[in-house]
DNA sequence: CGCCTTTGACCCGCGC
DNA sequence: GCGCGGGTCAAAGGCG
């Protein structure tokens, strides 16, 4: 397989299954070379402004492509409906997830303080609730009226022979459920991380079965243990891991602040870097992958000093 | 022994 | 109300 950059980018959309499953602008996308590109898009601009920004890069030496993703704005709503773009298709089925990103922020206020009483609860039952008859409920019952809240999800497409990939973090698997359509699982993880509550699924997309899509949910409230064992975190793996812990900004500028004036890149391969969210072809005067790629080696020198080189991924 | 995966059961939300 | 699918729990077992 001809192996070269490819960054995606996705469609809001809070189950990426659906991706390849659904109609996308009323159109069936099962042709899997097209699942992905006849997407409605955001642009540039707002995955520069708009969207959660988890810049995660998948170092395993499985991992055949790395694909950026993205799937809901989630608890940056603001930055989605207020920038104004309306980076929704209106007749796309995002809808659904755009109301959990970024719809009503009353609702998501209440459901992210709901989000966080079960979590309190949940500690609190490992420690005074011997009383509790544990024998009949495996879940707590929730008042009444009461949403079980949903953090933001950012997903990641990658081209990968193994589900789990290597981001940095500990995960524990804590369930496995068949995925209806699709002939392969999808694995629930969290965090191993005491008081961390980030989640993620790993699914194989039943259209490629080469890709394996990661859907975070949450954000880390710690740094990733790899990053406490090296010193020099701005390893491949380690940009990757943390990136989910930092905010954008605080990222990029760290990241490029010596190099940029701006926190948002004048040059938009490295701001597919800072931000693999960004699909570069889609920006007009952006390089295709490939060029990405070429611009990318020709850019090598430059680009040492930023980014490492097992970060740049160049073709086998 | 601690951590992890597996797995069946259960809960919840939603559409019909 | 019912059924379905997604999500979670927790016991059991495996592994280093």
């Amino acid at each position: 397989m001809g192996e070269k950059a490819e960054l995606y980018r996705f469609p809001l959309h809070e189950d990426l299954s659906l991706l390849f499953s659904q109609k996308s602008n009323g159109r069936l996308a099962s042709d899997r070379d097209t699942s992905v590109t006849d997407m409605p898009y955001f642009n540039y601009t707002d995955y520069l402004h708009g969207s959660i920004d988890y810049g995660f890069s998948f170092q395993n030496s499985d991992v055949k492509n790395e694909l950026a993703v993205d799937v809901t704005g989630g608890g940056h709503s603001n930055n989605l409906s207020g920038a104004g773009t309306g980076p929704l298709t209106p007749n796309s089925s995002i809808s659904s997830s755009s109301c959990e990103a970024n719809g009503d922020e009353e609702q998501g206020r209440y459901k992210k303080a709901d989000k966080m009483k079960l979590e309190e609860d949940r500690e609190e039952d490992k420690g005074d609730d011997e009383d509790c008859d544990k024998s009949k409920k495996v879940q707590k019952p929730r008042k009444k009226g009461e949403k079980r809240q949903r953090e933001p999800r950012v997903a990641f497409m990658t081209k990968s022979e193994v589900d789990h990939l290597e981001d940095g973090y500990r995960w524990r698997k804590y369930g496995q459920k068949a995925v209806k359509n699709s002939p392969y699982p999808r694995s629930y993880y969290r965090c191993t991380t005491p008081k961390c509550t980030v989640k993620k699924r790993v699914e194989r997309s039943y259209q490629d079965p080469s890709i394996v899509i990661t859907t975070y949910e949450g954000q880390h409230t710690h740094q990733s243990p790899a990053t406490l064992r090296n010193s020099n975190w701005m390893t491949a793996r380690n940009f990757s891991a943390v990136a989910p812990a930092l905010g954008r900004d605080l990222m990029m500028q760290q990241l490029f602040h010596p190099m940029m004036g701006s926190s948002t890149t004048s040059h938009p391969l490295l701001g597919a870097i800072a931000n693999p969210n960004i699909y570069l072809p889609s920006v007009s005067a952006a390089p295709s992958p490939l060029q990405a790629h070429q611009l990318l080696n020709s850019d090598h020198g430059l680009l040492q000093d930023i980014i490492p080189g097992q970060f740049i991924k160049t073709n086998p």
